[in-house]
DNA sequence: TGTACATCAGTGAACGCGCGTTCACTGATGTAC
DNA sequence: TGTACATCAGTGAACGCGCGTTCACTGATGTAC
């Protein structure tokens, strides 16, 4: 009886003090975190999601398998944190040229370049996982959802018209970049390749200004 | 001695009547052959390359494990003989609709559908699978190249303009055609996902008609 | 015409392997008193 | 100040499972003579 009048005591004391329950700096651990996702997030670009397991996720983060499970409650947790990171970062990046006065033709054109093309890792997650996120489950798609629709509004801001005519172009404007880096990415002729993304780049600046 | 002897003359015989190699009619592995690709094409679309298993696949079409290798020498010699097979049609139907006077817009029209976008076991596999066939070996990727330079260059003919014009439009309604189905399909709110099929169109009739 | 044999498409169990996930544990870092 | 204890991030082995592939085999279908 005492034993538990100890227990229930220790466990009121607790709760008048939730602060004192993170008792680590969270430092570390959003850094393991963060690190885990960059990993993945490069991986899952590279290689596929469905091609990538989370044993070598862990250990090209220096990690053992166990400890994943700190950190993400499943492969799809983990799935959605890196839409949301690579997304948001390239969100991130269209504020800043936004802010900057980097014009929309430089965003395109640095989109459909070989250097894009050619590192997946580092560029586009729409482009790189567009069709696997499509067979995700809800929550996964509604994330992707989510900061497609803020890129786009983005994109919008940059173009002429009204707000849903600049909506509009923006839309058929990123469905042409991403499509036509898939083609050149998926494509096995180098001629081929860089036709595309010369072609994609007159289409995407003719459907930005198009009258 | 005399054993050899009629081994060899046995053997000779053999390469004298190469027709008779085949002594069963053609028609049952073919068609045996043909419905494991039917199966495995539809489920490749579906669900992707990597996520589709082959045991599932073989049962689908009410075979066993083993008779797989019988008809294919690998999992990549399959997903080949499906992209020749899945893009071949298109294809076929690109080249029906050209003699039929099918115009360029319903094409594009059908092509950017709901329909299109909800039934992806049956639609176009550039869409559903340019992502992975980027990762996937040369031979794969060299089937891929091959029948989508086909279907642009049919593309290009129901266009304006010189043959390089032509096949300018062609690469990138083709590209806007291709990422707008796939971001229709990964988006998960319906509004937006019809918006994107709507803005397609009418991007990809700009693309292929503009001066 | 009958029989021994070759070849066929397909069977079904097994191979080693890597998958996502679980769990008892460790050692470091903090708190309580 | 010292010590017992709680909690932390991370370890590392194991779980059941499905993967692509192999292989000895079967029964049906044909050929040879």
């Amino acid at each position: 009886m005492a034993a538990l009048l100890t227990i229930l005591l220790a466990w009121a004391r607790r709760i008048g003090t939730e602060a004192d329950l993170v008792r680590y700096d969270k430092g570390r651990r959003n850094a393991t975190r963060r690190h885990i996702i960059d990993v993945a997030s490069a991986q899952f670009r590279e290689s596929g999601i469905a091609a990538v397991g989370l044993a070598g996720i862990m250990s090209e983060a220096g990690l053992t398998n166990g400890a994943f499970y700190t950190h993400f409650e499943s492969k799809e947790d983990l799935v959605r944190a890196v839409l949301l990171d690579a997304l948001g970062r390239r969100e991130q990046r269209y504020k800043d040229n936004l802010e900057n006065g980097v014009t929309l033709e430089t965003t395109i054109r640095d989109y459909l370049s070989p250097g894009h093309r050619d590192r997946a890792a580092t560029g586009c997650a729409a482009a790189a996982l567009a069709s696997e996120i499509a067979r995700h489950p809800r929550a996964t798609r509604d994330a992707f959802t989510g900061k497609m629709s803020d890129i786009i509004a983005l994109m919008a801001a940059q173009m002429p018209g009204d707000p849903a005519e600049r909506r509009r172009r923006a839309i058929s404007v990123y469905a042409t970049m991403v499509g036509a880096l898939q083609l050149s990415r998926a494509v096995n002729d180098r001629k081929l390749s860089q036709e595309i993304l010369e072609d994609a780049v007159e289409a995407a600046l003719t459907l930005a200004n198009r009258p």
